[in-house]
RNA sequence: AGCGAGGUAGGGUAGUCUGGAGUGCCCGUUGGGCUCAUAACCCAAAGAUCGGUGGUUCAAAUCCACUCCUCGCUACCA
């Protein structure tokens, strides 16, 4: 039997302080449709998303609700988890950092690093804003005082236990230069580098003063620093050292993160990785930020938008592909609903939906043999759209499906099926129900309940990637309803 | 401040590496065509001193220098 090629993603696990926004959802959907697309081609898939639950930030919010942090996070989970069914992610295993098995291979990665002489303990200096309860480094102050609010900032000396990030430095470097690929997308990899070229200071890993954490095994007074301990979650979901799964799917082939970040994925997280003797991943890629209607999101603004909502109001799908079409995945878009509700009427209503209609609505008089020659082939181009996915370029490859949807439009107003008869008529409707089997295999990453619609509607099963060919098909047409209502605004 | 990215029609982009008529795409605007279909679909047109100045060249959005503007990153909050 032939080995199934496999595929690995990751969405970062996101911090539980705080209920799911776009941020969250827009990675997370972006990791579901390369998923997605790489099941479509056949590929043994694990996708991975979950929670990161420890540090200060957690024990402060359980805090205040009067809850233990175990109590605390657990309902925001339960959040995430809903929604993420709510918005069709097709994850594979949900990771969380509470769980057992999870602290039991952080503390064993850990000692290997420790046991590899790549710890140790020393002091972490630094400036404390004790009303912002926020450490800077020297670089940060501004004229000495805290750049947040401009008050004065105490000095602050802990004992902690450091990795030896300095030590990889060269390694690193190295290991950039032989895959380019790995700091992704490529206008981002410079600012890494850079750094990196500038020299690597040791970093803290452990702290004295935070209970909701993992226990640092070598000292009982420290517990792990979270960020050591979420980023482990990539290999523990996986049963590192001996499960199964960690020997199929690892390296992973796509860490998708957002740019803030950057660093810890595309230098700590790897540093780590060499420190244990472990292969690191294949790819880490950086998306970047959205604004709303040309504005940052914040808090203050009180403009974060609530995924779900979005989703009611102007259906899953419409959603899913607008977040996906507005911009390359990598680059800083701006979104607005009046964006997504001109890309629901215009492209998804108007170009894919009333395609579908008016094709079904003449399928369904005529009772003779659809068959001919496939004479839409030549505007359609698999190739192209798949090596945009690869890229990681999910504008690219939506720009390209919609070109073939565009031609096959073009198709019927050339062809004027509505004055055909017999065997002409047979012709142009193997050709339009053709293009929109493949049509519907195509979208089916980014909207996936549209697919099973149209497959419905012209009576055929789902496809595979390979399926994206004009070839001979059995269709039931059955009419149904509009696959997306256009929203006035 | 240091490092990085970018400034192309009303908006968004491709083209820049490997110079060759401002060439393309999407939205928007205007006019027309068609009528199977969700007042949809198709065609066409208008609209740009390619941030600015100077240089190299027969020829510059593209190469060089300078300059203006915008944005991002600068490690221990996640």
């Amino acid at each position: 039997m032939r080995e199934l090629a496999k595929f690995y993603i990751t969405t970062p696990i996101y911090y539980v302080n705080d209920k799911p926004h776009i941020g969250h959802a827009y990675t997370t959907i972006a990791a579901d449709v390369i998923a997605r697309w790489h099941r479509l081609k056949g590929e043994e898939v694990f996708f991975l998303t979950g929670t990161d639950e420890h540090g200060e930030k957690a024990e402060q919010a359980a805090k205040k609700e009067g809850k233990t942090p175990k109590e605390f996070v657990d309902g925001i989970v339960d959040q995430y988890i809903r929604i993420w069914k709510e918005l069709n992610i097709s994850y594979d295993y949900f990771i969380r950092t509470s769980d057992p098995s999870h602290e039991k291979i952080v503390k064993q990665l850990v000692e290997k690093i420790y046991k590899n002489g790549d710890i140790y303990k020393g002091y972490y200096e630094g400036w404390y804003c004790v009303p912002d309860e926020t450490f800077w480094t020297d670089l940060q102050l501004k004229d000495g005082k805290c750049p947040e609010c401009g008050r004065d900032v105490k000095k602050i000396k802990e004992e902690s236990y450091f990795f030896k990030l300095s030590k990889y430095q060269d390694k690193l470097l190295e290991f950039y230069k032989k895959n380019p690929g790995f700091l992704s997308p490529k206008f981002r990899s410079k600012e890494i580098l850079n750094r990196v070229e500038d020299g690597l200071k040791d970093v803290s890993i452990t702290r004295t003063t935070i209970k909701w954490a993992v226990p640092f095994p070598m000292d009982e007074k420290h517990t792990l620093y979270v960020w050591i301990d979420a980023l482990i979650n990539y290999i523990s979901a996986l049963g590192w050292p001996d499960g199964k799964r960690f020997k199929e799917f690892w390296p992973a082939d796509i860490h998708l993160i957002g740019k803030e970040i950057n660093w810890f994925h595309s230098v700590i997280w790897p540093a780590l990785l060499f420190s244990a003797g472990i292969e690191p991943p294949k790819k880490v890629f950086a998306h970047g930020w959205w604004t709303i209607d040309g504005k940052k999101i914040s808090k203050s603004l009180g403009n974060a938008i609530d995924p779900v909502a979005l989703a009611k109001k102007y259906s899953l799908d419409a959603f899913r592909y607008a977040l996906l079409r507005e911009m390359p995945l990598g680059d800083d878009g701006d979104f607005s609903e009046k964006t997504l509700a001109v890309r629901l009427n215009n492209e998804l209503a108007a170009e894919l939906g009333n395609l579908l209609n008016r094709a079904v609505t003449i399928a369904e008089k005529y009772d003779g043999a659809i068959e001919g020659s496939p004479e839409l082939e030549s505007s359609l181009n698999v190739d192209k759209i798949d090596e945009a996915m690869e890229r990681i370029n999910t504008f690219d490859a939506l720009s390209e499906i919609f070109l073939f949807i565009k031609a096959a439009n073009k198709y019927v107003n050339d062809k004027e099926p509505w004055k055909l008869k017999g065997k002409e008529l047979g012709g142009v409707l193997y050709n339009l129900l053709e293009s929109l089997r493949i049509i519907s295999i195509l979208i089916s990453p980014f909207t996936p309940g549209t697919s099973e619609k149209i497959n419905a509607q012209l009576g055929v099963k789902a496809g595979a990637l390979e399926d994206c060919k004009f070839g001979k098909h059995a269709y039931k047409v059955k009419k149904g309803e509009y696959l997306f209502k256009k929203i006035e605004n």
